[in-house]
RNA sequence: GUGGUUGUAGCUCAGCUGGUUAGAGCGCCGGAUUGUGGUUCCGGAGGUCGCCGGUUCGAACCCGGUCUUCCACCCCA
């Protein structure tokens, strides 16, 4: 059999392991930095939690598990013969896999309510599946690192995010990010005064792609899904906003003048913007972007939308926004929650293709010791010991060598792993000890050799 | 779900319009030389050319199906 992995799925190395290690460490250190407290929950969930939660998009790519045992026994036969996939498969299969963080977050809130102090702040890096398509950036196991606070309505909880993602990427040295903000009062007003709001999903999704599409492209779907020509007339002057953001609010203040809802959403949004700005961000960017739309339908405030440098060509690298009623569907009424998630597999695709990766250490042993001839082991043995004891990280090769190439095969191996002190051998208590970078060898005892490799 | 793309030794790839025992470099294993590696040289192992079927006297190369890879759309991190 050629062993094999599902698609969209990867096998991580120790080297990818330690770039996602600096990566998820980052994130936690600003996670705790900001007040948040790491909880995690299960990968897989009852169906019926993350079912319809997502839209039919978001319900045809979860991953379904199949009842254990005789799973079809139980099924009518008529259902069976009627091969209709949509009704036999709450019958076979009761759970399923985590789709995103913020669904399962939900959930727990509302089951764990009596317990948890609000305003809850917690965040979450785990894995999450979806049976997606791969393609570059997209896998179908992937891990988001999420932060959310639930129980408080206050602005200034997404002031705080936008400077969360900002000490993130600055402590990861990366350049460029544009955190892109909007509000979905306003588009939801926007679709009020056009008269479309029945259609406001379809609308906004077509927004949404006006940077790839293009102005036509927006136009020409919004027809396609049934809007009207005079709605896609009064929206026209949204395709085509610019000015710094005071300018755009502006404008949308005007355009949405008879709109309470939309109004809100420009008031919030003029304060989330204006205080940032007088606080200041140290590396990214904030950016009103009035397309930016978000598939998910449960945002009902803020959405932020994170995208990487210009250069490197990927979706974008973190996304989140703020939902008044998520946990509703679980019985809990009037708990609003805002949040953020970091997309960890694209960020690293990100740092990586900036060569911001290279720089990050990766664990290997400090010192090595060869074995070249069966004598002198025990005493190796007996260094060794004493080097860990302080410490420092040391290993010998397992075989002995029995050949000039297999002493060379010793060397490459060293030479390999980056290994930066070799001891090549003993002699009476005494030490012969390589630095690699240098080059230089020389005789010392032991107690040299842990003041020299510490 | 739609469209395209890829699949030859462990890795990166050759293999002209179908023709006898399928090649290279790197790596791996053994050996020689090098004072303890990084040089040079010699030798060796390893592939039913993704899988199934078809066309043909004959297919790695043509056709169909299937799986896989990667990419774009949809959607999203």
């Amino acid at each position: 059999m050629k062993p094999s992995i599902p698609k969209g799925t990867r096998d991580f190395s120790a080297k990818e392991i330690a770039y996602r290690n600096y990566i998820t460490n980052t994130i936690k250190e600003a996670f705790s930095l900001f007040g948040f407290a790491p909880i995690e929950t299960p990968s897989f969930e009852n169906s019926e939690t993350l079912l319809g939660k997502y839209g039919d998009e978001g319900d045809r790519l979860i991953f379904k598990i199949l009842n254990s045992g005789d799973y079809l026994s139980k099924v009518d036969e008529h259902l069976i013969k009627s091969k209709d996939s949509i009704k036999i498969s709450p019958k076979i299969s009761e759970k399923a896999l985590r789709y995103d963080l913020t669904v399962p977050f939900a959930r727990y809130v509302v089951q764990h309510q009596s317990e948890i102090m609000f305003p809850f702040k917690r965040y979450q890096i785990q894995p999450v599946w979806r049976a997606d398509r791969p393609q570059k950036g997209r896998f179908r196991e992937f891990y988001q690192c999420d932060a959310d606070v639930v129980g408080s309505k206050s602005l200034l909880q997404e002031i705080e995010f936008i400077q969360l993602y900002d000490t993130v990427f600055t402590n990861l040295k990366l350049e460029g990010v544009t955190i892109k903000i909007n509000n979905r009062k306003i588009l939801s007003g926007i679709a009020e005064v056009i008269g479309e709001q029945d259609k406001l999903i379809d609308f906004t999704v077509a927004l949404d792609k006006l940077d790839k599409i293009g102005e036509d492209g927006v136009i020409e779907e919004m027809i396609a899904k049934g809007i009207s020509k005079e709605a896609i007339e009064k929206v026209k002057p949204l395709l085509h906003l610019s000015g710094d953001s005071k300018e755009q609010l502006n404008v949308l203040k005007n355009l949405l003048a008879d709109s309470d809802q939309g109004l809100k959403g420009v008031e919030e949004l003029r304060y989330v913007i204006n205080s940032v700005e007088k606080i200041g961000l140290e590396t990214a960017k904030l950016q009103l972007d009035v397309t930016l739309a978000r598939g998910l339908n449960y945002y009902t405030g803020a959405i932020f939308e994170v995208a990487a440098p210009k250069s490197v060509k990927i979706g974008s690298i973190g996304g989140g926004g703020r939902y008044d009623d998520l946990t509703g569907i679980f019985g809990l009424k009037d708990v609003s929650g805002v949040g953020i998630s970091f997309g960890l597999d694209r960020i690293y695709l990100v740092l990586e293709e900036l060569g911001l990766l290279n720089d990050v250490e990766i664990e290997k042993p400090k010192v090595i010791i060869l074995n070249f001839e069966e004598e002198t082991i025990l005493s190796k043995l007996k260094a060794i010991q004493q080097l860990r004891l302080k410490g420092i990280s040391v290993e010998m090769y397992p075989d002995v060598a029995q050949s000039n190439n297999q002493q060379k095969k010793q060397w490459k191996y060293v030479e390999k792993r980056a290994i930066p002190f070799v001891i090549s051998s003993v002699e009476n208590d005494q030490f012969i000890l390589k630095e690699m970078d240098t080059n230089q060898q020389k005789l010392c005892s032991l107690e040299e050799l842990i003041s020299i490799c510490q």
